[in-house]
Order: structure tokens, then C-alpha cells, then sequence
DNA sequence: ATGCCGGGCGAAGCCCGA
């Protein structure tokens, strides 16, 4: 089962490339983020033609928030539990996969704009409740977890391009990369960093300055595995191909491969040609 | 210090992203 999750800046605008990578990439469930459409505007048609199913949390302009499954996807919540938020930037249900099915997040967590901004001190109480409400979703330690999406944090300073040039700023502040923390302590695992330990693995390039070209990137777009689900990891990878599209995201999917099944000798931090042994 | 690019909105130029 590969799950991925994109930021694809505008979901209109991108419908082509998603269609696209869809039938290349065969994904399972796709956590998307920045659909920048109202719910009822969402390509319903378009998505299931590609064979899935969808539950999305939209809102005009800015923000929204989609699962798109090749199975069913029920008891779906929108908004982030325990926050009051009039931005869409939370959607959570169970897809039909597997003997208890998956629960799924997508998540676009607010990027802060600036240290001074008002929107800093929002994003870090956004972050607040993502802490309290992930470590409620690994109760149920019976079905695997999924949480995905944009979160607007370079973990470590193999994440981003210019670490110190970054020092304290949005994106790479310490208050953030410790809310980051505080949620993989609770038992929840970064996919792509259990399987990979090189730096310079980036997510997300700015449209501007060449940033792509120079390939000075960051990798704030995540997959973070229940117990249940990391014990069934093969493989994960960012997939570069579409940021390097004519009109792309300035984000690109990043996705990881689940066994059926819990595999006793899992390949955590092992290099990727023994993960798929 | 600011803009760079790109999307939305809406029909020019501003807001916003990260």
C-alpha cells in the first residue's frame, strides 16, 4: 500500500499534474494540501474517473485540505480536534485498506510568515493541539496511523538548504522543530528519515531566485507512521519528477510503501536495498 | 531592505505563500 502526501498549490491549477501522477505512481491514499478551492468546487468527476474516492475540507482562496483513496473512505473529520480554526487545514477519516483499515490525516500546518507576525504565535498553537490531538490517534493501537501533509518544519538542519542562514526563522525555529519532536517521541515516526539518513533531501523549493535550479530546497512536507504502521515500512521517497514540470507546485510528493502485514524484522534505518529484502 | 515566482481574485494590482 503507498501512501503519499502533496502540497500541490492550487488544485485547479494542478488537476493535470495530479491526474498525472496518480496513473504514474499508482498511490493508494493521497493526502493533499493547498487545494485553494471551496468543497463543492472540488474536480469530483475528474478524481473518481482516475478510480478513487475523495473526502476534501475546502475553503475559498486559501488553505483546504483532501484524502483521495482507492477505497472508501469513512468517519471523516474536518478541522483539527480541539482547535477553533476558520482555515482549512485539517481532514481525518479511515480508508477501507487492510483488516482494521488505515486512519489518515492530512494536515497544512499555518507557515508563521515571520517571527514578529501574529501568525507565528498561531502556528505554534496550531502546533500545540496537533501535539495533543496525534498523541490521541495512537490509542487505537489496533489499526495503523497515517498523519501527512505540508508542516512548515525542516526538522533538522539536514533538511534544509542553509541551516544557519534559517537559524531562527519560520520554518526552522526552534519552537516548531521541538513541537515537531514532541510528536515523534510520542511514537510516531518520519517515513522518509527512518529509511534515508543523507541530508539535502528536499520537499518544497522556492518558486523564486532560482531556488529549484540551485536545488537550495527544504523537506517540510512529511509522513508520520502509528507504531502499527511504521512496523509495516518497505520503502520511502520524495518523488522530484513533477516540481520539475512546467507549471509544478513549488511542492513535490513525498510517499512511503506499507506491507500488509507487520514484518517482524522491519527495516528501520536500514539502507533501502535491504528494506525491500 | 526588498523583490524574485506563481496562484487567487478579478480584470490592475495587491495579498499571500515559505
Amino acid at each position: 500500500m503507498i501512501i503519499a502526501t502533496w502540497n500541490v498549490n492550487s488544485l485547479k491549477a494542478r488537476l493535470g499534474h495530479v491526474l498525472d501522477w496518480l496513473a504514474e505512481a499508482t498511490p493508494d491514499i493521497v493526502l493533499l494540501q493547498e487545494l485553494k478551492l471551496e468543497t463543492d468546487r472540488f474536480p469530483a468527476a475528474e478524481i473518481e474517473a482516475a478510480g478513487y474516492h475523495f473526502a476534501a475540507h475546502g475553503q475559498k482562496t486559501y488553505n483546504g485540505v483532501a484524502i483521495l483513496a482507492r477505497a472508501p473512505i469513512t468517519d471523516v473529520t474536518r478541522g483539527l480536534p480541539g482547535f477553533e480554526d476558520e482555515q482549512a487545514r485539517w481532514i481525518e477519516g479511515t480508508v477501507a485498506i487492510g483488516d482494521q483499515g488505515v486512519r489518515v490525516a492530512s494536515v497544512y500546518v499555518p507557515n508563521g510568515q515571520s517571527v514578529t507576525s501574529e501568525k507565528f504565535p498561531y502556528k505554534l498553537a496550531f502546533l500545540d493541539a496537533f501535539v495533543s490531538h496525534a498523541r490521541s490517534m495512537l490509542g487505537d493501537a489496533s489499526r495503523p496511523a497515517v498523519i501527512g501533509g505540508d508542516f512548515n518544519i525542516a526538522p533538522e538542519a539536514g533538511d534544509l538548504y542553509d541551516p544557519k542562514g534559517w537559524a531562527g526563522d519560520v520554518l526552522f525555529h526552534p519552537e516548531e522543530r521541538r513541537r515537531f519532536r514532541a510528536v515523534l517521541h510520542q511514537g510516531w515516526t518520519d517515513a522518509f528519515r527512518a529509511l534515508h539518513a543523507e541530508a539535502g533531501r528536499y520537499s518544497w523549493w522556492d518558486y523564486r531566485a532560482g531556488m529549484w535550479q540551485k536545488d537550495h530546497g527544504l523537506r517540510i512536507d512529511h509522513l508520520l507512521l502509528s507504531p502499527e504502521a511504521c512496523d509495516r515500512l518497505e520503502a520511502a521517497d520524495i518523488d522530484r519528477a513533477p516540481r520539475g514540470r512546467d507549471k509544478a507546485s513549488d511542492h513535490t510528493p513525498v510517499w512511503a510503501r506499507l506491507a500488509d502485514q507487520a514484518r517482524i524484522n522491519a527495516p528501520y534505518g536500514a539502507p533501502e536495498g535491504e528494506a525491500a529484502a
